[in-house]
DNA sequence: ATTGAGACCTGTCGGC
DNA sequence: TGCCGACAGGTCTCAA
């Protein structure tokens, strides 16, 4: 399920059961997911209090009272279910939190994509799959230069360095194809014509990524306002339905790309499009 | 150094 | 109804 919003909405879910709460015992339920367990899994978190629940791209990141931080990533299927007591496990819960309230919050993933790792809180950022994060794409730190710089030089498909999470954090295959849609952006077009030669931002980087906050804060509250759970996007798993763009007549058609789906407008996210 | 393909796993859905 | 292949919102590794 999850890109940066659906992670966002996660945490905000968890806060309140987990921030400030202790860590009574912890069920892990076999040895690995995407990869083993660190060394001490359960006996580590045990008695451990939760200070904070932080975010950084599509991985969350408990501040512990021994000064360890769990590292959880929800992979393709992951998720957590709350409950007020403990009950049975369900299938492919893997790991089952009981914490000192009472409460107890289980971790499921069928595929086993997630991950879930403990490392020293000052060590973070030596963890090779966060420290090479770029920027979140909320912040300050996100805009059209940043992103110009992080493609400039690169013959990769625009879609694709999106995709990259060193270019930016957090954006996944859906939010991928709708942010280019928004910004009337080819994904088959080389990520360096958003760029000049030496790195700097072109119209199009601005617009992209103004599209892609754009994207990502929409998804966030209206995973705030929790109704929908209908089909919220503008051109994911949209084939053969009309554009979303203002005044323009086209259909969206799917092709696959790296392996993926990318879904975009044939007139209006045309290849030639410059700038 | 980049880039694309394949691998990792299970569930679901559409077509026959 | 049942089987089978295609596909799924994410990374990681490996070989060009």
């Amino acid at each position: 399920m999850p890109e940066l919003p659906e992670v966002e909405a996660v945490r905000r879910e968890l806060v309140p059961f987990l921030v400030g709460g202790r860590i009574d015992r912890v069920q892990v339920r076999r040895p690995d997911l995407r990869r083993p367990f660190p060394a001490g899994f359960a006996r580590r978190l045990r008695g451990t209090t939760v200070s904070d629940l932080a975010r950084r791209g599509k991985y969350l990141l408990a501040q512990l009272s021994s000064r360890e931080t769990l590292v959880m990533h929800l992979g393709m299927s992951g998720s957590f279910r709350i409950a007020a007591a403990r009950g049975e496990p369900e299938a492919h819960d893997h790991v089952v939190f009981e914490m000192a309230s009472g409460v107890v919050i289980a971790f499921n993933d069928p595929r086993r994509f997630g991950v879930m790792d403990l490392v020293p809180s000052g060590a973070i950022e030596r963890l090779p799959a966060l420290g090479a994060l770029g920027p979140e794409p909320l912040s300050s730190a996100f805009d059209g230069a940043a992103l110009a710089h992080a493609c400039a030089g690169r013959k990769t498909p625009l879609k694709a360095a999106l995709l990259d999470q060193r270019v930016v954090a957090g954006l996944g295959n859906i939010y991928a194809s709708d942010a280019l849609n928004l910004a009337r952006l080819s994904p088959r077009q080389h990520a360096a014509i958003i760029a000049t030669p030496v790195g700097l931002p072109r119209p199009s980087a601005h617009r992209l990524a103004a599209a892609i906050k754009k994207v990502l804060s929409r998804a966030i509250d209206r995973q705030a306002r929790d109704s929908d759970r209908s089909h919220p996007f503008r051109v994911y798993d949209r084939e053969g339905q009309r554009c979303p763009n203002r005044g323009c007549a086209g259909v969206i058609r799917r092709i696959t790309q790296a392996g993926r789906s990318t879904f975009y407008c044939s007139v209006c996210q045309r290849r030639a499009t410059r700038l």
